[in-house]
DNA sequence: TAGATTGTTAATCGATTAACAATC
DNA sequence: TAGATTGTTAATCGATTAACAATC
């Protein structure tokens, strides 16, 4: 499978998920491409290539498409993640039902400032960022989420990598330097609207 | 310009102002590879199709380089945005020097909490949310960012769409019903880390 | 039956990559 | 001069799209 392949039917998990819950029991192609802005062909040939899904005249099953794609992705079990950084954005990040619905778990909250360790935060306390390599052993985490000021984003990313972590999910604007075989997904929200008034504009 | 390019230039621009922020002068097709995944010479042929913006054998100037960007994308000027929620999410949008430094200014923050209406949030005061109307079209604001609750996403988003914003940015799980000539941007964390799991597990 | 939507084919377009001469 | 890196070509691959028969 293609990182695009994998990175779609991830999109059409969300769009199935929220479909579900607004109560609906099935889906076209139309509807999940007006969502996703990928175009329904697309989207018929991405999941034809796993099996025979829909049904001609009417559409997908929610629940059957959302076990399929699951199965696919191997995402039916619980993963554990590790937030770092409890401020408020890691307080957003902590008290967001995103993570859970799709079935990651945050097992772990960091903070260096002594004022906010041993607070709630989601389902949490907040832990002392010292004890971060032994957690992060302990619970088998491999992916973390950086959620602290871009000047310790560096630290806190080589911390986090030292004790096993692979996947890095950045919120600050720094650019980390990691090895090789770690993925770095960056999120910025200025990045994505330059882009988008471009097209505005034009 | 299509899309593809145009998304590819902004995220050279990020790099290029942390690059810069690091103190350093110039940098090269494969640095920014590094830092962004996409190939180096991808990166050289979209720079390549604006002009010879490089040296051989020396690599690119930074400064000189995000001025030849912001002028290709035209995110030389300042663009007013709304924030609508002064949330934990609002308010680490709206304290995140992220949009500043690209030009990105917000422009007004709503909230329909009476509680929180009038603190100050980033450079602003939250503003109630029943002014949105005059204050959109007062101040020309064409982009809409949403850190409201899932239930809430919608209506916020119909109240914006009707006094004038073309681009959502949209925080919240919610799927959003929004006219043909809108550009909804939909940021979810938990959809990118399914499919980096995917290949972390492969 | 009539309408709707899938699954699939075929054609086109843009992205990716390797390779390398040009040149700083 | 020697090393490095751009700008560009050529080949390949995946994404996009239109179209439509199959079929619910």
């Amino acid at each position: 499978m293609t990182v695009g392949v994998a990175a779609r039917l991830s999109r059409y998990l969300q769009v199935l998920a929220q479909s579900k819950k607004m109560g609906k029991d099935r889906i076209s192609s139309q509807e999940i491409a007006d969502y996703t802005n990928i175009n329904a062909t697309q989207i018929r040939r991405d999941l034809s290539n796993f099996g025979k899904f829909g049904k001609r005249g009417v559409g997908y099953n929610i629940d059957s498409l959302l076990g399929e794609i699951r199965r696919i992705l191997r995402t039916q079990g619980q993963h554990n993640i590790a937030l770092v950084g409890a401020g408020r954005l890691g307080q957003a990040i902590a008290s967001s039902p995103i993570f859970a619905e799709h079935g990651i778990n945050i097992a772990a909250v960091f903070d260096n400032d002594p004022e906010r360790v041993g607070r709630a935060i989601g389902s949490q306390s907040v832990t002392d960022i010292r004890t971060l390599p032994q957690v992060v052993r302990e619970k088998n985490i491999i992916v973390g989420v950086l959620a602290v000021p871009a000047d310790s984003a560096q630290q806190v990313a080589d911390e986090l990598l030292g004790s096993g972590v692979k996947i890095i999910f950045n919120y600050s604007e720094a650019l980390l330097d990691v090895p090789q075989d770690v993925t770095v997904h960056t999120s910025n929200p200025a990045v994505d609207l330059l882009h988008a008034l471009y097209f505005h504009l034009t």
